[in-house]
DNA sequence: CTTACGGCCTGGGTGC
DNA sequence: TGCACCCAGGCCGTAA
């Protein structure tokens, strides 16, 4: 579940190893996550890497121009760009080409020092992108600010501007880019928040705070290389280690470090949420219950009241062979 | 208009 | 050994 710290430890790992290398040749496997597969294979041959940006959850891996010459400054943000999303299981990774492929490994760059740029993912919920200029720019609309740049004031307006709930807008990339489930719970831990509170409920004083927690969680999590919940490596296959500074997220049932109340998890914003019932007050109605039973009914959800639907109606609704989407 | 929910993609892990 | 189920992030269709 790779989120800013996570895609920042791999960013800055390409760095190292790919910068200023040249593609000689592409080879995919499984192409149904990446937007035009055919323009990856086209437009890459022959390209070098030139620059490596993280941008929210992804990353760019800006590339020379296609006609040998000198970029100017000018170009230099009209650049082509290598799109890469990694989803909840991706990888990506300069390896020693003599290697033998990975299991779930879909793109393969053979590069001009010998070495392989490879991209895993077995779930395949990552993305894959050549971009030129124009669709870069297109596609970087889409995007709010990014949390460790933007400053308390823009962040309070933007957040007590909207009634949905902060947690829901931690997780929106339009709003902040680059946040995902486990920094949305953890700086809501540290900023006494409830996830299921409305963003235009929260006081000035909060949002400040939450401001601070939030890029406080994301400058310590990046120093140590990000959480590994499940699967997440960096560039050096190595795990990172913010996970173990988690006082939040995944801890349901275990002692809060602040009070020694029992963390809860609830579904908020269609999410799990971990937090505090006692640091972390409630909306008025909200229920503070144990979502999670075996055999219980369904989870119970926050807000309006759900339609009822038995587990079989519900299954027959799926149609059977629906195509995957596509982004063209 | 804004906001929220349910479904879908996938496959590893888990529990029966 | 099998198998049903859950879960994750992002996106979309639909509904309020």
């Amino acid at each position: 579940m790779p989120e800013l710290p996570e895609v920042e430890t791999v960013a800055r790992g390409l760095r190292r190893t790919i910068l200023g290398r040249r593609i000689l040749s592409v080879t995919l496997g499984k192409t149904d996550f990446m937007d035009d597969p055919a323009a990856i294979e086209h437009h890459l041959p022959g390209r070098r890497i030139e620059l490596v940006e993280r941008y929210g959850k992804f990353m760019l891996l800006r590339l020379s121009p296609a006609h040998a010459r000198q970029a100017s400054d000018k170009e230099d943000a009209a650049r082509a760009a290598l799109l890469v999303h990694l989803g909840m299981t991706g990888q990506i990774a300069s390896t020693n080409a003599a290697k033998p492929w990975e299991k779930h490994t879909h793109a393969s760059f053979a590069l001009d020092d010998g070495r392989e740029l490879r991209y895993t993912d077995a779930r395949r919920f990552g993305r894959l992108a050549y971009l030129s200029p124009a669709l870069l720019a297109v596609e970087l609309l889409r995007f709010g600010a990014d949390p460790l740049e933007v400053k308390a004031d823009e962040f309070a307006e933007r957040i007590r501007s909207r009634r949905s709930r902060i947690k829901a807008m931690l997780l929106d990339q339009s709003v902040l880019r680059g946040v995902g489930n486990i920094y949305a719970d953890e700086s809501l831990w540290k900023a006494k928040i409830h996830p299921a509170k409305l963003g235009a409920n929260l006081s000035k004083q909060q949002v400040t705070v939450l401001h601070g927690a939030l890029q406080e969680i994301l400058h310590k999590a990046i120093v140590l290389r990000g959480s590994s919940i499940s699967d997440f490596r960096d560039t050096d296959g190595e795990p990172g280690a913010y996970q173990q500074h988690h006082k939040a997220y995944g801890r349901e049932g275990q002692k809060c470090y602040r009070c020694g109340a029992i963390i809860r998890r609830a579904i908020v914003a269609g999410r799990s949420s971990y937090f505090c019932p006692k640091c972390q007050p409630g909306p008025r109605g909200f229920l503070s219950l144990a979502l999670r039973g075996k055999k219980a009914p369904k989870q119970k959800l926050i807000g309006r009241p759900l339609k009822k639907k038995s587990a079989s109606e519900a299954r027959s609704k799926t149609s059977p062979n629906r195509k995957r989407h596509s982004r063209f």
